[in-house]
DNA sequence: GGTTATATGGACACAGCGTACACAAGAGCT
DNA sequence: AGCTCTTGTGTACGCTGTGTCCATATAACC
C-alpha cells in the first residue's frame, strides 16, 4: 500500500474492528494523494478515497474537517514540499532557473493540474485557502523574497524595489497562464519575464 | 426570502403552459446574474435559478449545456462587457489608470468574487473555460496588447518586447493576488507593477 | 380556425455529503 | 492477565443537487 505503483492493489478488506490508527491514516493519505494525481479534484470524493484506502468514510470525517484539507494533506504526502532556492550569487540566473523549474513542474507533471484545481477549490473553501497559503504559497514566496533581498544587499538590484511585487510579476504571471490559458506557459516565457523586469521596457 | 433586491419584482408564478420564449430566457438570465452576485458560485445552483426565475429546471437544461455556461451568460447580462481602453498618448498613464480601475473593480464590487469563482469553476469545466477565454479574457488581453503596440509604434517602449508577456506581468500579477491572497491587492501595488516594468529593477 | 412548438409541474433514479448508532478490536494501564 | 478506553467499522438515515423522463397546457405560427 505504501507503493505508488500503478496497479496499486486495493488494500485487502478487513473485518470490522479497529486497525492501528497510524496505519489507517497513512493509507488514507496515500489513497488521497494517488486519487488526486489520477483524477484531479473533479473525481476526488471522500467516498472514493475511503474505498481506495479500504477505510470507512466515518474515519475520514473524524480526522479531516473538509474535503479540501484532505486533498491538501494527500497532495503533500505524495509530492512533498520540494522547496530549496539555489543561491549562486547571480540573481538573474537564480530567478530564471527557479522559474523555469516551476514552469516544467506545471507543464510536465500532474502537479500543474492538481495545483490549479487546489487553487480553484480554495476559492470556495476557506479552510483549504488558509492551508494552501500557510503550507505552500507563503513559504515559497518567502524564499523568493529572500533571494531578491540578498540580491539587493549585493547591489545587484535597486534598494527601493518592493520584492513582493516582483514575486507576483514572475510567479504570478506564470500562474495567470496556468489558470487562464489564453497564451502558452513556456520556458521562453519564463525567461522573458525575468528579462522584462531586469532591463525595463524602455 | 425569495430575493434580496427590491427592484426586479419576483416573477409572478405562472400557470402551466407555454410562456414567450424570450421573456422566460430573459428572466432566467436576470435571475442567474443576480444569484451569482448575491451568493457567488458556491450557492449558484440550477434549482435556485429556476426557482427565482419562476421557471422550471427543464427549460434551463434545454437551453444551457452546463452550469458554467449559464453562469457566464448570467454574469454578462448583469455586468456587461465594460471594456474600453482610453488612449491619451502616454502608455504609463494609460496602463496605470486601466490597472487601477481593474483593482478597484476586483476590490470594491462583487465582480471580484464572481470572477475568481468563475475562474475556479473553469478549472474543471471545459465549456466554461472556453467561454470565459473567448468572451472575457481574450478581448481584454487584446485591448491591452493593442495599447502596448501603439506605445511601441510611438517609440515609448522598446520595439523588441513581447506585449503578451507584459500583460501577464501586469494583470496576471493582480489575478495572482486576487486568487491567492498572500498579499493585498491595492492601488499602490498596481502602480508599483507598472513602475517595476518601466524602470527595470536595476 | 388548426397545428406545432415549447414551458410547465411532477416524478424518477442517482451521486455525494454529513450524521447517527451500535459493535468490535487494538492500545494502554493496573 | 484482565480491564477499560479509544477508535475504526458497517450500516442506515436525511439532505441537496443533478440529469432525465413524462403528460399537459398554452403561446406562436400557418
Amino acid at each position: 500500500m505504501s507503493q505508488l505503483t500503478p496497479d496499486a492493489g486495493p488494500p485487502p478488506r478487513r473485518g470490522r474492528g479497529r486497525r492501528p490508527a497510524d496505519q489507517v491514516r497513512a493509507e488514507i493519505l496515500a489513497a488521497a494523494g494517488k486519487l488526486l494525481l489520477a483524477e484531479g479534484m473533479a473525481g476526488f470524493t471522500i467516498e472514493k478515497v475511503a474505498a481506495q484506502a479500504g477505510a470507512s468514510r466515518m474515519t475520514i470525517y473524524k480526522w479531516w474537517p473538509s474535503k479540501g484539507a484532505l486533498a491538501l494533506d494527500g497532495y503533500f504526502t505524495v509530492v512533498g514540499p520540494t522547496l530549496a532556492f539555489h543561491d549562486t550569487g547571480d540573481v538573474v540566473a537564480d530567478l530564471t532557473s527557479q522559474l523555469v523549474a516551476f514552469v516544467h513542474l506545471m507543464n510536465d507533471t500532474p502537479a500543474g493540474r492538481v495545483i490549479s484545481q487546489l487553487i480553484a477549490q480554495a476559492q470556495t473553501d476557506p479552510d483549504l485557502a488558509a492551508g494552501y497559503r500557510q503550507r505552500y504559497s507563503a513559504p515559497r514566496r518567502a524564499l523568493a523574497v529572500e533571494a531578491i533581498n540578498r540580491a539587493v544587499a549585493r547591489g545587484q538590484l535597486r534598494a527601493d524595489i518592493d520584492p513582493e511585487s516582483v514575486v507576483d510579476q514572475l510567479w504570478g504571471a506564470c500562474y495567470h497562464r496556468l489558470l487562464i490559458p489564453d497564451q502558452p506557459l513556456t520556458e521562453e516565457f519564463a525567461r522573458t519575464l525575468v528579462d522584462n523586469l531586469m532591463r525595463g521596457l524602455r
